[in-house]
DNA sequence: GCGGATCAC
DNA sequence: TATGGTGATCCGC
């Protein structure tokens, strides 16, 4: 490839430079910053929910996998340099005190569908795969303050309530009117009857409500409240990206890891602030092998990517360059589904199927108890209210 | 259409 | 002692 470059012609580079700048300004012109996408990614996720199945683990240096291999590890052990991918044995030698957990999918399977159900109420889509990262698109409608309000939970009884252990204390209200959807939903989380006693009185249990929060309509709000439904219901936490579009959310969700969130706000000015000294390694999709190529042209940032755009254009396929176009840009995918087919069962489905289908009310009714009953099977009740 | 390379997780 | 498994995409042949 250097070869390659040193055979251009300053000719070759102000012709491809035209045509580059003229595709630019198309994609330019097609920016859209009006979809908010908000990228959910659960804090060292396997290594949390060992830690909080199991106490002793806390304040210690902890990884799951198996000598051979990491998966992940806690922000402990990453002081060590103790990273997923990484062989047990050389992570042993890294922090000789660390203890490496045994893999548990069955377990992470239902935590993460439980995150799942956290975000459905707060959003009209939403994807979740089984690793747990999630992506949706907001926007919800102004709700009553009443369906946004939570109390908070006190005590140690935010784990692994039961499933179907509540279903007698579900008001009438609750049901139609909720932020929880759920049948397990703990019972001090119902919705005050009067919205003014905040500061419940005894009633002569631990998990006593005490103070509640009530959360915003905008962006950011409802992202906190979604990364305080999870806390609240599965005791982890989750950072959030929130962008015009999903390759810009996914970078942004990294920024405030963990248990925090970051948003680029919907301005061509915000995107190109954000993009400018970021390293191109923090893009999805660009990985070792296409960092150290970019790097022997000089390429280490974004802006860096724009300025040598022509060049690019040169030397890599039109796909290649046309991606790296829309990265330095700050452009990427402003909805949710890829393509028609997704394999797994989920919401983002139910979205995309409804909007092309005739008969919308039907078809979400089918779709619905489809989701509930893969639900069931994995031994959680839901509720889902059409409305 | 297939296999290799790259990438995410 | 010991460095994964799977699926997606792109590219060249």
């Amino acid at each position: 490839m250097m070869q390659q470059k040193a055979r251009i012609t300053s000719q070759q580079l102000r012709e491809a430079q035209l045509q580059v700048d003229r595709f630019a300004m198309e994609l330019e012109h097609c920016r859209d910053l009006s979809n908010t996408i908000v990228h959910v990614d659960m804090d060292a996720f396997y290594a949390a929910v060992e830690m909080r199945d199991n106490p002793e683990l806390k304040d210690k240096p902890i990884a799951v996998g198996s000598m051979s291999m990491l998966s992940t590890s806690n922000y402990h052990a990453r002081r060590f340099g103790v990273r997923a991918a990484m062989p047990g044995f050389i992570a042993k030698r890294l922090c000789p005190h660390l203890i490496i957990v045994p893999l548990n999918f069955d377990k992470y399977r239902v935590v993460s569908k439980q995150v799942g159900i956290c975000l459905a109420p707060t959003s009209i889509c939403s994807w979740v795969s089984c690793r747990i990262r999630s992506q949706l698109q907001m926007p919800r409608q102004d709700w009553p303050e009443e369906r946004r309000r939570y109390f908070i939970k006190t005590g140690n009884s935010a784990e692994n309530d039961e499933p179907g252990k509540e279903v007698n204390n579900l008001s009438e209200y609750e049901l139609s009117a909720s932020p929880l959807l759920f049948e397990d939903s703990p019972p001090d989380l119902q919705p005050p009857g009067n919205p003014s006693q905040v500061n419940c009185k005894e009633q002569n249990k631990l998990q006593i409500p005490q103070k509640s929060v009530v959360f915003g309509t905008s962006a950011e709000e409802v992202v906190k409240e979604i990364r305080f439904r999870i806390e609240q219901k599965t005791t982890l936490t989750a950072s959030a990206g929130i962008a015009p579009n999903t390759m810009l959310a996914k970078v942004c969700s990294d920024k405030n890891k963990p248990n925090g969130q970051y948003q680029i706000l919907p301005s061509r000015q915000a995107v190109m602030e954000f993009i400018k000294d970021l390293p191109i390694r923090k893009i999805s999709g660009i990985g070792k092998v296409t960092e150290k190529m970019l790097k022997a042209l000089g390429i280490i940032t974004c802006a860096e990517l724009y300025q040598q755009r022509a060049l690019l254009s040169l030397l890599f396929s039109e796909t290649s360059w046309h991606y790296f176009l829309h990265i330095s840009l700050g452009l990427g995918s402003t909805h949710l589904a890829r393509d028609g087919e997704r394999k797994s069962m989920s919401v983002e489905r139910t979205f995309n199927e409804i909007n092309k289908a005739e008969d919308q009310y039907s078809l979400c009714q089918e779709l619905c108890s489809e989701i509930a009953q893969d639900l069931q099977k994995e031994g959680l009740k839901v509720f889902l209210v059409l409305l």
